[in-house]
DNA sequence: TCTGGGGTCCTAGGACCC
DNA sequence: TCTGGGGTCCTAGGACCC
């Protein structure tokens, strides 16, 4: 009998990242309910229709950059017919959580990384293993979902960026990129260069070049110590990456956000107070339907105004904090605290180009101190807060104005400072925008959302 | 004329205490 | 009158990310 002891098994792999990285996401999402995008110049827009936040390839191709503003690119935009979109993020949103969901089906194991990324986890591996489990994962999604994804395999995660990188650059890996073999990423890592690293940003760049860093593979044979030293932790985090060792802590498990934000710039300066009042109530209540939909309390509000950053004259910016005697989520206290700051902050005689309400030391329970609490303020009271903020959520849903606090002004004067002229139609989150289809016969149906 | 929004983590420096 | 140093906590601002 032959002795099977002396074959070489294949490397297992204890733990290996599959980051799956949609393709213009924004884009893709748009171009699923409108397929004669396909192949055309494709934008979407900031906020206000502001500056450039998605490209599709063709515009690439073009040389637009991200984050330009539009009236920068207006003659590119009509010479090459590119089709713009305003931002619609409840889209994007929902076609994010349909992705994530998939996933969970193919691996149990996902960090949500973005709205547009993924870290999936699989343990004890083979390198062909992990491979194909990544050719499922694209395939399914790109089948059932509609959105393009490239996605990287690596034992660390920012290793696994950069594979997700080249499958998405380079046309050979068709998608899907590994750098498990050690001999391929030496070799990919001897002319990575350093800005594309994830974590290396342009000041970090900058300084490595004049110590003379050039590529991934220099830094990673850097001296650690000396380099931790010289710059800092995150950097020193980042070179044990490039080396295959796993040091960036989990992203999720557990983890509760440390902030939510909401703010805006507006389309029309604000002047009064009584504008950037209810500017800013309307963002703290926004704020804290998000607070409530991640079942959350703060115990921080902050809020903030500013003038624009790009007139030289007349500048200000202010931001004032307030820290609650117990955490909340009723928005009727966020509001009343925000009153209170935008007094002490509102300076007249400026053009307030944006402002913002951040909710911060947030928590999953309403108390720490348990029965001392309740003594202050009864358990029924509580439950009324909960009522009438559940009320207040129900009848508001989806940007209905059936039910608003009084202080976010009424809904027709907040128009005044948010601009979305170019929005597509919300396909999958409201029934009465659901695409429609023709049949053969002519006769109109519509999708059902089963 | 027109320049996004929402996050995270780290560090340096000040206040305060012993 | 001379006049230390270490620890901790907090905050503002920087850098980075998508």
């Amino acid at each position: 009998m032959e002795d099977l002891s002396v074959v070489p098994q294949p490397e297992k792999y204890s733990k290996v990242y599959l980051l799956l990285d949609c393709n213009n996401f924004f884009v893709s999402c748009e171009r699923i309910f409108r397929p004669d995008l396909e192949k055309r110049p494709v934008l979407v827009l900031s906020n206000n229709d502001g500056c450039v936040v998605a490209r599709s390839a063709e515009v690439k191709a073009l040389g637009i950059k991200m984050g330009v503003p539009v009236f920068k690119i207006k003659d590119l935009i009509t010479k090459h017919h590119i089709v713009c979109f305003s931002s619609n993020f409840n889209l994007y949103l929902d076609i994010s959580n349909r992705i994530m969901r998939l996933l969970e089906t193919i691996t149990p194991e996902v960090l949500v990384y973005s709205v547009d990324e993924a870290f999936a986890v699989v343990r004890e591996v083979t390198a062909a293993e992990a491979f194909s489990t990544a050719c499922r994962m694209k395939k399914t999604v790109e089948r059932s979902i509609g959105v393009p994804v490239s996605i990287g395999i690596a034992s660390s995660k920012t290793l696994a960026k950069i594979a997700s990188h080249l499958a998405k650059k380079q046309s050979q890996y068709e998608g899907v990129c590994s750098l498990l073999d050690p001999l391929l990423r030496t070799r990919i890592l001897a002319d990575f260069p350093l800005k594309e690293i994830w974590g290396i940003g342009r000041k970090l760049n900058e300084r490595l070049q004049n110590e003379g860093f050039q590529t991934a593979a220099q830094l990673a044979a850097a001296d650690g110590p000396k380099m931790k030293k010289r710059y800092s932790v995150v950097l020193y985090r980042t070179m044990q990456e490039l080396n295959g060792i796993d040091a960036i802590e989990e992203l999720a498990e557990g983890h509760v956000q440390q902030q939510i934000m909401w703010s805006r710039s507006f389309r029309d300066r604000l002047y009064t107070l009584e504008e950037v009042s209810q500017a800013l109530c309307s963002f703290g209540a926004q704020a804290g339907r998000r607070l409530r939909d991640l079942h959350l309390y703060c115990r921080i509000i902050s809020v903030y105004i500013r003038t624009s950053y790009f007139v030289q004259d007349k500048q200000y910016q202010a931001g004032e904090s307030l820290r609650l005697d117990h955490p909340t989520s009723d928005s009727r206290v966020i509001l009343c605290a925000v009153e209170v700051l935008q007094r002490k902050i509102y300076r007249p005689g400026f053009a307030y180009a944006k402002a913002g309400v951040v909710l911060s030391e947030l928590s999953t329970t309403r108390g720490h101190q348990g029965d001392l609490f309740l003594k202050e303020n009864s358990a029924s009271e509580l439950a009324q807060s909960d009522r009438v903020m559940e009320l207040l959520d129900h009848y508001g849903r989806h940007g209905s104005a059936a039910l608003y606090l009084g202080a976010q002004g009424s809904q027709l004067q907040k128009k005044a400072f948010s601009d979305k002229r170019l929005l597509s139609p919300a396909y999958t989150t409201n029934f009465a925008e659901l695409p429609e289809i023709f049949c053969a016969d002519k006769t109109k149906i519509r999708h059902n959302k089963s």
